[in-house]
DNA sequence: CCGTATCCGCATGGATACTG
DNA sequence: CAGTATCCATGCGGATACGG
């Protein structure tokens, strides 16, 4: 998608001729994108969680997907991670500084679609027509 | 996620329990997250684009993946079409004014992170330390 | 020009089992 | 408790060919 590299232009987004993996707003898009990493920012906003406990309130997660997304978030700077050296293990995720712009970005997000996800949902229905049983 | 149904409350997002695939925040999200329906949505806030322009324009897309992309955004309400029966047959898609609140939000993203990506960049760098040569 | 239909490789992600 | 490793089903998405 190509924004424009640094200085705000006039108009409000720029891209160039062809899909571009490495443009900055990709980056966040594919984040923002991504079902478990918005779930896991999500629960940890009341503040450190531990894995098994994140685990238990997400619910649907699998562990390895736990595993998984949070070394991403955390390579990405938008989790920290601290060990304890307690009798068993005792790990705390929690967000930093930087995931609070993500948050208010879903925070948007949220805002918005509680407005007209009601407008979407009744084009749905609208073109679906009446002939979606397909048995 | 499940958020808040309809009051805003203090907290800026709640959530439920678990994963939950109807909840209105998760449909705008999963149309955020999907790539090509943000670069068909972008590449038409120019005006209207027939569908082989549209194919070129973005370059990268199969025509697969844009006919698909088209009519799951027509079928939301954030595309219209237009069909015009010229000799070889003329179709322009355009963006309604319900898709102009999702560039809005896009444009939200775009904007932070052309400030944030940086840090996130810099994270990555620092966290992949200095051993990526795999070869 | 505007699509739809089919085939198929490849990555995503769940389930399970095992380790520090 | 906090993960890692492996196996495997499913589905996304590209390439290709054909129809209106």
């Amino acid at each position: 998608m190509t924004i424009s590299p640094s200085p705000a232009p006039p108009q409000p987004i720029r891209m160039g001729d062809a899909y571009d993996p490495d443009c900055p707003t990709r980056q966040v898009l594919d984040r923002i994108g991504d079902k478990w990493a918005v779930l896991v920012l999500l629960t940890l906003t009341d503040g450190p969680v531990r894995f098994n406990d994140l685990r238990r309130r997400i619910g649907a997660i699998s562990q390895k997907m736990l595993s998984q997304t949070l070394k991403s978030l955390e390579r990405d700077g938008l989790v920290s991670r601290a060990a304890f050296a307690t009798v068993p293990v005792t790990v705390e995720y929690a967000l930093t500084p930087l995931a609070g712009g993500l948050i208010g970005i879903l925070d948007q997000i949220a805002r918005w679609a509680e407005h007209h996800v009601g407008d979407i949902m009744a084009s749905r229905r609208a073109h679906d027509g009446n002939a979606p049983l397909p048995a």
